[in-house]
DNA sequence: ACCTGAACACCGTTCAAGT
DNA sequence: ACCTGAACACCGTTCAAGT
């Protein structure tokens, strides 16, 4: 027995869950609605009873892999950048944890179909701060889209690795995960300092209480 | 006569534009090199002598895209921020100008192939601010993938808004040029502010030499 | 409710051979 | 130097029909 392929008759469920795994093990190029029917001992038009089409099937994955994110555990003494932190971290290491994770949810993201879920929690975590709505949502899109590039890039850059290609000559840097991790906290610390200086242009002084903050210009 | 299939024998250059014209014409998912050697009235085979496959293909149509960008003219009095501000806005009227071009920059940008040139000229913005190398390099990327999923995200919309489908059930806003505009600035400027409290929290007081900057954390 | 079988209309790429 | 012709090994999707 090579894998989940047991008792004929499958459910929705099934289906992604398989997919995920085909992801993860073969990445998303190889993840063709022919591969996943032989994976489920199936007809590739059965696939087609489950989802419409391959799109929405790649926005069901998205939605898991964004949904298996952590809460960061805030405790209580979390201050707004240190939410925001958290939850973008969440996020990448949600993304890191299937095969081009970053890129499944970027391309459905794209298309307002996946990735809601993960812009909803960034932008509750800059709330938080006592940004105004409009504010929140766009600083939200604004870490969304860093880190699926961010992380896109990452993942892209171990594939290489792993197959050995090297597009720019040189012996090009082998991914270090620590140099990552940094450049990552990086920009979204760039984020988290604009939205500070936001909030200390709008209330010069005594700039500690979580009040309602607006937008610099409209 | 409906295009440029003129007189046989082509050269590189030709294929290229002709695929920039299919791919501001029809969008990505029609630009097949099937379509492509059509269009040059060619067999499809033909084009391998000039590409070795596809994706160096695309990765040539990147160079051109963000080759063509404008170099703001910043004149003499510009400051390092409205030089960031500058470069971002020309890279994002330069993806603008051809149908999915940030997703043609990103997927080749991703890879290492294309859109170093235009990481450089951000870079080259940010280190004009004083920055040290590292600081200028990782601010680039972070606004790279700022403007790259920005784009693209804009670019998807207009799409969806042309075929009329509409993902999210209610009446999704029609995209307003204005409103992204200001979206988009409003990205570059938090990646600049932060850029800015970096500046301020490295230098405390008489802030406005642009000397050598350290990066916050290692 | 869930799947088969067969077909439709495509893909990117290779390669011997032509001019 | 640049291209043809034919093939290889695939794609996503539809649809009548089966159980």
């Amino acid at each position: 027995m090579t894998g989940n392929e047991s008792a004929r008759r499958h459910t929705r469920d099934d289906v992604a869950e398989t997919a995920l795994r085909i992801l993860d093990d073969y990445g998303l190029p190889d993840l063709t609605m022919r591969r996943l029917a032989a994976a489920l001992d199936v007809q590739a038009s059965a696939l087609y009873w489950h989802f419409p089409n391959k799109q929405t099937l790649l926005a069901e994955l998205a939605d898991r892999i964004v949904g298996r994110a952590a809460v960061p555990a805030a405790g209580a003494g979390a201050d707004w950048p240190d939410r925001v932190r958290g939850e973008a971290a969440a996020l990448r290491d949600a993304l890191l944890a299937y095969r081009d994770g970053a890129e499944v949810v970027a391309s459905t993201a794209a298309l307002g179909l996946g990735g809601a879920p993960a812009q909803q929690r960034l932008e509750a975590a800059v709330r938080s701060g006592g940004f105004d709505d409009e504010t929140a949502a766009r600083a939200a899109t604004a870490l969304l889209h860093f880190v699926l590039g961010h992380v896109s890039h990452e993942q892209q850059r171990m594939q290489f690795d792993s197959i050995g290609v090297l597009a720019t000559g040189e012996a090009a840097d082998p991914l270090d995960e620590t140099d990552s991790a940094a450049a990552f906290a990086f920009g979204v610390d760039l984020l988290v300092g604009g939205l500070h200086r936001l909030r200390d242009a709008s209330a010069p002084a005594a700039a500690d209480r979580p009040e309602e903050i607006s937008r610099s210009r409209t």
